[in-house]
DNA sequence: CGTTGGCACTCGGTAGAATTGACTGCTAAC
DNA sequence: GTTAGCAGTCAATTCTACCGAGTGCCAACG
């Protein structure tokens, strides 16, 4: 980090005190409002002690500099995503209230069930926060080995393999043969594939029977499409909540289409998350992430891990002009309650 | 195609053939432009063989009975719910283009994979062919009886339930014992919950164990936690596509968050689909569905059978001023080629 | 020197008046 | 019954004037 040498040119990455102040006064009444925000409602800040004058030559500073904006020429200034940044970089980790707090814990002290559904009520429990929209990303199976196959006969011609891994998940795939098999072969085939699958992950590749009879058969029809899975989709799960926010918190109509656009493609929602976190951000601001369409939107994510592994995350998406402070610690709260909710399975159990 | 037994307006349900075609005339005007539109336009319609006089004449009686209403005295005229209920009465089924009706043939022909794969790609399908959202429902597994019931260890505390419906459907339930489990009373509760369940509904009751070793508890739980699935959603599955067209279609903001909302509550979605249906409509306009917020919208469901039994249905959504006849003969066809799709897979195998 | 009050200036937003034009309903003639 | 013509209505548009929020600059002040 460079020194504050010179309060003029250079954007280094610092800003003294008083440009910090009044950068954050911007923004929060900003964030407030809606609206650009003037020299006179800045100095009527608490924690600006200081004239309208004096703050007008400060904001020039921080036209200049790249940390605020004005529309037009007799408005007042709003921040850009630099602004923002430098707010978000120096905020102090804001907490929850205390009445979030309580939601929080009552959610966590009471949910059950299935890895999905939990994911998907934290999703809810997110949006109903912070009235954003929020997105939880649970994390594919492709590390963890297969538990138990099952090969289960719909009819003669028609089975169904299901396939349990050890983090709990379950997948089916459908198997047509083109020849009748009976319940005796299909317990067989059921039979082997457990003695050649177990403990494998999917990527592993293991020695099928060449003979063509039935149970061979079968057995080579549910290997090659058991790990035909992989390439598709590497089993991510994501739930979007709160969609219906986009609506409320973006003005433009058009805005909302792109945004909403984007929502759909959930491989690319789950590769936005990923993109954040591998850049180790908690928070992609504006044009940050390289997503055009979400040039409006700033998106948080925190990382949820089980046994420090990465396990998936939660993020929340909003518009550039969001409360980041109550937002983020939303997010990180959940996280760590989540983090927190699946040792705690495992440990009890 | 035509249905509609009501008839007890105090004008007739008909209108004599002059009204009719220029009722017709004003509905496609106004679905092409979104304009109200004036009797000049209608008596520039090649249908129309009558002078603006006339059709401004023949308006005002449209009006009085309700088919047409006025935004504002100087203004056109724009159909009102009981006019698009006319117009959609006395459709001559729609014929789909040749381009989409390839594309239907062409995804019919390609598409692979489970079922709940299949309904989400024809849901994107049908967005993708009328630019409205679509919803596609399956139905559930309440009739369908078990095939097959498996325990799985995750861990000695830590159990797996996987049961395999007769209709395809897979579904697991954690269960957490409060002792240690051995790979021995998972193997034998595992046959016994068979033997005690497979053929069974899931709202058939079933003779439950009432001892209190580990292996009856175990079958026990599982027994609970399974029978405990029926209340909470009967399984039906929903599969919505193009929420973003939401925001493409409607104009108002508030509309947009209104409809979005009602789309992210896929229960109330599923009601909607199946109070259409049970009314034997295939076409909801306005109010007729009675949701309060969808009031400006048209809802077009076709239903989906398997062996002629009633197993889901494929919906659009648009405004009330959507194109109907390439909306209803798109959602037509892919119900059809649906149907026969799972009717084939039944057959082939 | 930095800070401040004062002042002229800019320019988006709004309010009202005038205008336009796309309709209508009515009526009288065909 | 149909039509042409005409007067009337009213939303939308344009224009104008004006207001006021907010600026940049400058001179004065500690």
């Amino acid at each position: 980090m460079a020194r504050r040498a010179t309060k003029e040119h250079s954007s280094t990455d610092d800003l003294d005190a008083r440009k910090a102040t009044i950068l954050e006064a911007v923004v929060n009444e900003h964030v407030d409002t809606a609206q650009p925000v003037g020299s006179s409602s800045v100095a009527s800040n608490a924690d600006v002690v200081v004239s309208p004058a004096t703050v007008r030559s400060e904001m020039v500073a921080l036209e200049r500099d790249g940390y605020l904006a004005q529309p037009h020429t007799s408005a007042g200034r709003v921040p850009t995503d630099k602004g923002y940044r430098y707010f978000v970089d120096h905020l102090k980790s804001g907490v929850l209230g205390s009445a979030q707090q309580r939601q929080v814990n009552e959610f966590f002290a009471h949910v059950r069930g299935e890895v999905e559904d939990v994911l998907e009520q934290t999703s809810l429990l997110l949006t109903k926060m912070t009235s954003y929209t929020s997105v939880v990303v649970g994390a594919g199976h492709s590390t963890s080995t297969v538990l138990s196959v099952q090969l289960v006969n719909l009819d003669a011609r028609h089975q169904l393999l299901v396939t349990v891994f050890s983090d709990g998940a379950v997948v089916k795939h459908s198997i047509m043969s083109g020849f009748d098999v009976s319940p005796v072969d299909v317990a067989e085939a059921s039979r082997q594939l457990n003695a050649l699958l177990i403990g494998t992950t999917l990527d592993a590749r293991v020695q099928v029977p060449s003979r063509t009879d039935h149970v061979a058969t079968l057995v080579r029809d549910a290997v090659s499409v058991l790990h035909a899975e992989q390439p598709t989709a590497e089993g991510e799960q994501v739930f979007i909540g709160g969609s219906s926010k986009v609506a409320e918190v973006f003005d433009g109509v058009d805005t909302v289409r792109k945004v909403l656009g984007i929502l759909e493609q959930e491989l690319l929602v789950v590769s936005l998350v990923q993109d954040i976190l591998n850049q180790g951000l908690s928070v992609a601001i504006g044009a940050e992430h390289g997503y055009e369409p979400l040039s409006s939107c700033a998106v948080i994510v925190a990382p949820v891990t089980i046994d420090n592994m990465p396990a998936g995350a939660v993020g929340l998406l909003g518009p550039t002009r969001m409360k980041y402070r109550e937002a983020m610690a939303a997010a990180q709260v959940v996280s760590q309650h989540l983090t927190r909710h699946f040792a705690g399975e495992e440990e009890r159990g």
